[in-house]
DNA sequence: CGGTTCGTTGAGATCGGTCAACTCAAGTGG
DNA sequence: CCACTTGAGTTGACCGATCTCAACGAACCG
């Protein structure tokens, strides 16, 4: 587990250019303010799969993805995190995931039993805890929606997805390859790249850069969406 | 909604045939307790999508399948529950599927709201209810795994995953149609009628009849689910 | 017996995967 | 400053798994 210790101190608000508003939550809350801070750099890895799941880590900034490599070496994304998203909360005692740094990333993480007995003695914090994993819940729910759709309608589920959590523009610059957009979504690269060629032809979106995508045409990405 | 009132009561504790041992929980002996019983007959709806998610279920004997139909006309199955299984428990105020019932199916049901406040009042319902959940996302994560292989793989996880749930035996009697595991996996029903065909050609499994299917070569299918 | 639902099988079309070449941008070091 | 390398992304040709369309078989029920 290769990481970076920038600066661990108890506590001190998080700057709002940091961690965007989140859903006013004491778990958050308390989890920035019981917490260590911790920077990784570019594809460190912030825990492995079937490590002990002792912490529970709120993003700062940066983006993290989940992974898990499969016998055969295929690779499956998890999913996606941006700041103010918490992550690493299991039931089980084990990771099912790994956790990566797309990029420079800063996190704060407090012992899971912390956040467990804080739960024990606030019903607050312990509905909290039943609405991140309900939520959690609903999102592979969409994606399962996803992932029995065709490639362009996996793509455009994506980016609204994307645009959505990024804030609601039009303009997004994706932080992750195509590799892990391929992964997120069970197609290969190539399938990628040349269904995103494809949307930029039939002018559904605009590809400024690799990187940055501009949402042309809403309307028909909804209607992929189903 | 069609529904078959068979008796409302207040209790009564649920026989052994009808609700096998359950991980021993105050939630579901609650709900077993408190709960009102309800029968349905086959194909009946028990909720529908989009209907206020009142009450909670638990499952005493049958099947239950949970779907969403898409606006193309697709289906997609959220999945399905066997005796002892909760269900209709959701975050949100609205039913994200609708839940039928695959032949005759007994329920008991109690309010949502009820569980909620017994929950406020024990941390150890609380706890519980956290937990449901997060068996739920577990569940959900293991068939994202599922979509992104291919049919022999997804069938392959698929019978394991039933024989697991209805006790580890071999041989296993599947309630629902062709359609409805098409559906749950994401592909067609000519393709999971060949896929079987297939599998039972490799003596990997034995179709005595349709709905009928013996696992031979669990060693293979191990392989294939990965 | 006819109708209905469910499941199987076949032939051809299509979508996405595989393999391979190429472009492009960003270092790196002489 | 420029060759060289490296990683990411795009594009093309081909192939195979899965879908589509269609016919057929089996079980069930009035």
């Amino acid at each position: 587990m290769t990481m970076h210790v920038s600066h661990i101190r108890p506590a001190t608000p998080v700057p709002a250019h940091e961690a965007p508003p989140v859903a006013g939550s004491e778990l958050a809350e308390a989890i920035a303010l019981m917490g260590a801070r911790m920077s990784f750099p570019r594809n460190a890895e912030i825990y492995g799969e079937g490590e002990p799941t002792d912490f529970v880590y709120q993003l700062l900034s940066g983006t993290v993805r989940t992974s898990k490599i499969l016998v055969d070496g295929r690779r499956q994304i998890g999913g996606f995190y941006l700041p103010g998203d918490l992550f690493g909360l299991e039931l089980s005692d084990e990771h099912a995931f790994s956790a990566e740094a797309i990029g420079e990333v800063t996190v704060v993480f407090v012992r899971r039993s912390a956040v467990l007995a804080l739960a024990d003695r606030d019903g607050c914090v312990a509905r909290q805890l039943w609405t991140a994993t309900a939520r959690e819940l609903t999102q592979a729910q969409n994606r399962l929606l996803l992932l029995i759709k065709s490639a362009q309608e996996r793509l455009a589920g994506f980016l609204l997805q994307m645009a959505d959590r990024a804030g609601g523009g039009d303009a997004i610059e994706l932080p992750m390859t195509r590799q892990d957009i391929a992964d997120y979504l069970g197609l290969t690269i190539e399938t990628v790249s040349r269904t995103l060629t494809a949307l930029a032809e039939d002018a559904v979106i605009e590809l400024p850069s690799a990187r940055r995508i501009c949402l042309r045409d809403r309307e028909t990405l909804e209607f992929l969406n189903g």
